[in-house]
DNA sequence: AACAAAAGTTGCGGGTACGCAAGTTTGCGC
DNA sequence: GCGCAAACTTGCGTACCCGCAACTTTTGTT
């Protein structure tokens, strides 16, 4: 059901996509981040260097897909999980959930990000692919009163999303020159979304009418 | 006070940044879109190709330029102007007065950048622009209960408008290859930053107490 | 099983973007 | 005025990005 188009055709093609990030973070931890070419990655994925194109549209966004893959869709997911409680909450609560890192698996991958203008940039840019995810489950929860209103709510909340990344993997001035990745994530997205709770209630007032 | 650096050469900097804009429009109308090479935009404003990418980090990004250029600023001196009514409606009625096209002077670039998926794109991204000069001002009428409230409020807003650009670039249904602008921006851009009302006008009610 | 259409991969070619280091211009204190 | 430091420009070299057209693989149909 989830995967609209079966068959071995798009297996491959998530096949490809997953090699792809795992080989560019893994370079890049070997060697750093200047000493990995887009042929280097394409090669070691087993395909030609065009075809990283086809899935990658620039460097930086093959090694921040390997720490925020598929996390859009679960976003989405938690906050469809969240029926009973206020949009705003349910929303607060499903990203804090999925944006806070499980494990240790890839703080060093995190390490690699915050270190790199570049890679800090993808990275932070990866909120807005949530976009589109959530707007379609807020869609699905505000009903169909106004089509705009729940691509503005989510492009907003994708907004907060980047406001919070931000800081985070800002070397903040006010600590130290070290880069201690600063403050609690999940505060952090919590101070960045509670201004927009206002308007995702509203929204869901007036569609509850 | 606003020209903070005053002098010689930053006079020549916006000299340049505007030799550079004006000759990207202008080749852009006169030959189509892929007939103007970097090379050419840089010959026609007199400096050298390598200095055209010191100012924009992309071709398309000097073609919209030289219709947004300075509207971000514009947007955030509009909405200072509005000290007397809500926060929501001075954003809302400051956007759409920087917004809606004065004159019909960029007319037919903004066929040439609806005709164009590149330059729809670009010109959609200069929303974000505003982000900054918004939240300053924001930051401004709230005061500094706290400094992430600006910023999400700021972004959101960004976001909005980004949204009723992309709907408004957008070809409608009617495909004869003419592209009609589809709607009234100005009601689009109402439409998409109503949502946000709530919001704006909450984070006003708890710094004013 | 065979075939045609749809989807994906690849090499090629040309344009774009940017780090770097050398050269030039501007600002500013003396 | 003088000269130095900072800022800007420029050429060079390298790598990246993507349209295009030819080729291969998968899918669905008869």
């Amino acid at each position: 059901m989830t995967t609209r188009r079966t068959g071995l055709r798009e297996q491959k093609k998530q096949a490809t996509r997953e090699a792809l990030r795992e080989a560019a973070l893994r370079l890049a931890l070997e060697r750093g981040l200047e000493n990995v070419r887009v042929d280097d990655i394409a090669e070691a994925a087993g395909v030609s260097p065009r075809t990283y194109n086809n899935y990658f549209s620039s460097r930086e966004q093959a090694i921040v897909a390997a720490v925020t893959a598929e996390r859009e869709a679960r976003v989405a997911a938690a906050v469809a999980a969240r029926p009973d409680v206020g949009l705003a909450e349910a929303v607060v609560e499903a990203i804090v959930e999925q944006y806070t890192d499980p494990g240790e698996s890839h703080r060093d991958a995190l390490l690699l990000i915050t270190a790199r203008p570049a890679l800090r940039e993808a990275f932070v840019e990866t909120a807005g692919a949530v976009e589109h995810p959530l707007a379609d489950v807020i869609a699905r929860r505000l009903g169909d009163t106004d089509a705009h209103t729940p691509r503005v709510l989510a492009a907003s909340v994708a907004a907060a999303i980047r406001v919070a990344l931000h800081a985070w993997v800002q070397p903040s001035a006010a600590t130290s020159g070290l880069v201690v990745l600063s403050g609690s994530l999940p505060d952090l997205l919590r101070a960045a979304l509670s201004p927009l709770a206002p308007a995702l209630d509203a929204a869901e007032q007036r569609a509850q009418q």
